[in-house]
DNA sequence: GCTGAAAGTAGACACCT
DNA sequence: AGGTGTCTACTTTCAGC
């Protein structure tokens, strides 16, 4: 399902994600477009997956949540990916988990509010039976995104 | 600049992160609550910056980016996150970037249409004159986001 | 701080180019 | 495929509670 895209609607993509609550006309008018003609090609690309959805840009930093870091997990043996992501999903301070190729098996982002918030999900992580070692580093400073 | 929220906030937000182009009224049926209440307290979070913006959520997968990695850098004695934030801001295949404690001294999460794209990448910013070594990891299987 | 009603605007749809 | 017109519905502001 590789979608084919002209330059408008790359323009368009890129002014919905500048601002997703933008009007047809707003963008109509940056790309040189009516508003219905971008609110048939806005609702092309969302039928055909090139956008999936609109979302709401929070800061987690303004909620409290001001510490970040990435867990390498070591896993047992023959541990599906199924599982590992069955089990990650289950706390919310995981917002991003892969598995990986190297020497870890899968690779996760916490989101917590302190260091000590995230020694805890790191714990109850590192607790589920197919997980043998973890390996964490925690976030400095954000460079970008 | 912490934001107190109460719990109409909290589902406001959630509404919005759900999909960002609902309208206020609708946003309003869920939580209970009057469309300008809910602009009003939107205007707010806005105001405040426990929201930064509204933005689309694109597939990169459908516009033919299948391939990610996560990057490893390890620097020269003295390199300041600037100066790495920099150089690795030049290249837009670089989504996510921070400095990081542990071995690594920065994590690069990166986006290509393949891995022989991504092995370009790597090597362009390997070239940076304060990059002493990489170490990569291939995105196998995304299990959360 | 929320509700309710006013005027202004954006969205959706059919139709034409 | 994109543009125009029209109707509907939403956003917005202000009054009142």
């Amino acid at each position: 399902m590789l979608v084919k895209l002209d330059e408008l609607d790359r323009a368009i993509i890129g002014a919905l994600v500048d601002d997703a609550r933008a009007t047809y006309a707003e963008i109509g008018g940056q790309v040189g477009l009516s508003a219905p003609a971008v609110k048939r090609r806005v609702d092309r690309l969302v039928q055909q997956g090139a956008i999936t959805g609109f979302t709401a840009r929070v800061e987690p930093s303004a909620l409290g949540w001001t510490t970040e870091a990435y867990v390498e997990l070591f896993c047992r043996g023959k541990t599906s990916p199924a599982e590992i992501g069955l089990a990650v999903s289950r706390h919310p301070e995981v917002v991003s988990a892969c598995t990986v190729t190297g020497e870890a098996d899968a690779l996760l982002h916490i989101r917590a509010t302190d260091v000590r918030h995230v020694e805890q999900v790191i714990e109850r992580i590192a607790a589920e039976p197919f997980v043998t070692r973890t390996k964490s580093a925690i976030v400095l400073t954000r460079l970008i995104t």
